[in-house]
DNA sequence: ATTATTGTACTAATTAAATAATACAATAAT
DNA sequence: ATTATTGTATTATTTAATTAGTACAATAAT
């Protein structure tokens, strides 16, 4: 889960995104236990009600449990990460299709523009270019 | 060019990205004359300052120029323009593939889940759904 | 020449996000 | 029992985006 954040769209947000990512991907599995919100916060970089802000929020979702002084965790609920993932990935096609329809790209014209950039990037170029 | 505008990205920031949408995508032709800054503030039920911001930025681009009391227009920078269209494409794509590799999928996975998203939807149902 | 339309500039007020600084509450560890 | 660690709550301050309101400047239209 990389830290480095973007502008334009509030922190909190921001780091749900994250932490919504990395449970979709299985980084974070069900069950893990998650840094406590000060860590976090300072790995992050923000402010810890800032921190706290965007897990609560997670909470709401029940995509975390807080466990008192024990600690913040990954729920169990395995069929909710795996519809949180299908979601996040249909809601990402869409924008991205959104997105290309509006310069006037044909679903077509996507695919190939697609294809065309795997190969001039390879898989892992792209993360460090866009977030460093 | 739509006029709903969404959440957590600044309002002028999001008219800009309409602005070029509508230029790269020929929606706005070369030269053509936009609207007067109070009108535009009103179709898009923003503040005139908000509106003059955005303006004023795609100005510095280039994209627009500026002609006293005649209006706005479109640049005839039909380069500039391609080269625009080209790299919001680039950006696009490489936001994409970047937020399905943070969710999991390989480059021929995000293939494969485009193709069958376009199946169930049409080429027209997206804008719609997402901005209404 | 006058008027209306255009872009521009400026100051103030409002709002939401983020930070800052503490304090409290519950419990696991000792 | 005590202590340290954890989540939580609260209040104030700062900052940036947005709105509000007004005024000025240039010129096309009349």
């Amino acid at each position: 889960m990389d830290k480095k954040l973007q502008e334009n769209m509030p922190i909190y947000v921001q780091i749900m995104n994250r932490v919504r990512e990395a449970v979709a991907a299985g980084e974070l599995k069900p069950g893990d236990r998650v840094a406590p919100v000060r860590e976090m916060a300072q790995d992050f970089e923000v402010n810890p009600n800032t921190m706290q802000r965007a897990l609560n929020e997670l909470e709401r979702e029940g995509l975390l449990v807080s466990e008192r002084t024990a600690g913040r965790f990954v729920t169990e609920d395995k069929e909710l990460i795996s519809r949180l993932r299908s979601e996040m990935a249909v809601d990402t096609v869409d924008a991205f299709r959104r997105e290309m329809a509006a310069l006037g790209y044909s679903d077509e014209e996507m695919m190939e523009f697609f294809r065309k950039r795997c190969e001039v990037t390879g898989s892992g170029a792209l993360t460090l270019e866009r977030i460093g």
